[in-house]
DNA sequence: GAAGGTAGTTACCGGTCAGTAACGAGTCAA
DNA sequence: TTGACTCGTTACTGACCGGTAACTACCTTC
């Protein structure tokens, strides 16, 4: 529908293959930096950050592990790296929404759940990547964790600003649930699949904000800025 | 307040130490192979299953590596053991809690309740031990994911008849959302920490619930087996 | 006291882990 | 042509991984 990325809420899953692409004719190929970002935010998505090695990564991209030393100075900060981009990659996301619906809370709100409903639907989905690091690296001075920290932060100002732009009663308590229902979902999936309960998450957040709507338009206009 | 275990969702966090308790004076020591499940449940839980070395396992135990591997075939069916035994425990405290509130539905979803706040307020927390498994096990033949995969049907059946057993409406509906909501504080706790979304999650529940009581008690009652 | 079972000890296996040294090929601009 | 820079290749380090062999010490039980 939207030009905006499809899957914002995840990795890059859009090619299951571990290996680089092949440079297409006439395009040049990506540089190595690129390739290893790509390759190593694949792997860890598919196989967990500890159970992937350097070696491995440094393979799937297509160059080897002095190239990918070079550019980063340790494992560790190569996953705190690709969360960066993935964070920068969903803040896109937002920004593109946020525009290609201006002044259309409403639709804007339809779009992005239906950008929920294919993070637990689509296969392939294995849950939120940085609530997924959060699990794996649980070290408080682990350069990823002020990543994962700050993007749930941020994940969670969005809502409240969309749900405010619509007009909703309570838009923080109404984001903080429809936050914890998505993160529900997106770990349970993990466990029960999408026939789980969280095949239920759409309706539930639906329900959710249904219930937070002013009972008359002019009490919504009242509220807006 | 009961005498039921106090943290049924989690590993077994009431020693942070890693090691094995001196045996009681006069008290038989542990035999070494409920102390190795302990000491692994402990430090799995705490940094994670992968980052978590059979021979640290072994020390930690006061045991060594041989006699691990007299108990336990593998790490990996180590591991699945630990899971197996903390669905047991979760278990035994459904059936306790169960007993404790015969005919009390009311007080059941109470205590029950109490002992999920614990589960998002209480220091050491780390979520769930099962959903974090899940996310850093996820190859499909590992021993452990049927494990996991029971254990979340499980819970998810015992929602059921406890909401059912009040009385409530839809109580798969309802045991669906209040599944999800707890899941995705489990795990978002483990980003935002305690004061995040998270702190919301009791209010949330209780409205929830509040949300699928019958109008009438007569009504509730009609709902009754 | 002999036998059997369990647990502890030491040493080891091959493989993999993250990370590095050194060198050579290619490209580019000056 | 030269120098600077990037990238690829090979070989390596020391530590750790999961898992095993062989032996010893101890405690039962007969």
């Amino acid at each position: 529908m939207s030009a905006v990325a499809r899957r914002p809420w995840e990795g890059q899953p859009e090619k299951s293959q571990g290996e680089a692409e092949k440079p297409k004719r006439g395009a040049p190929p990506k540089p190595p930096r690129e390739r290893i970002l790509e390759a190593a935010s694949d792997l860890f998505y598919r196989h967990g950050i500890r159970a992937v090695g350097v070696d491995a990564i440094a393979e799937a991209a297509e160059t080897n592990k002095m190239t990918l030393y070079r550019h980063f100075p340790s494992k560790d900060e190569l996953v705190a790296e690709c969360l960066r981009e993935h964070a920068h990659e969903v803040d896109v996301y937002w920004d593109a929404l946020a525009s290609n619906y201006a002044g259309d809370p409403e639709g804007e709100i339809r779009a992005w759940l239906d950008a929920v409903s294919s993070c637990v639907t689509d296969a392939g989905e294995r849950g939120c990547v940085m609530a997924n690091a959060s699990v794996e690296l649980p070290e408080k001075d682990h350069p990823a964790r002020a990543v994962i920290e700050s993007f749930k932060r941020g994940t969670r100002d969005r809502l409240v600003t969309l749900f405010r732009a619509a007009g909703l009663l309570e838009p923080e308590v109404l984001a903080d649930e429809v936050f914890l229902l998505i993160e529900g979902a997106r770990i349970n999936m993990q466990s029960l699949g999408s026939d789980g309960p969280a095949r239920r998450l759409v309706r539930m957040i639906e329900t959710l904000i249904e219930s937070h709507r002013p009972a008359t338009p002019a009490a919504a206009a009242a509220r807006l800025p």
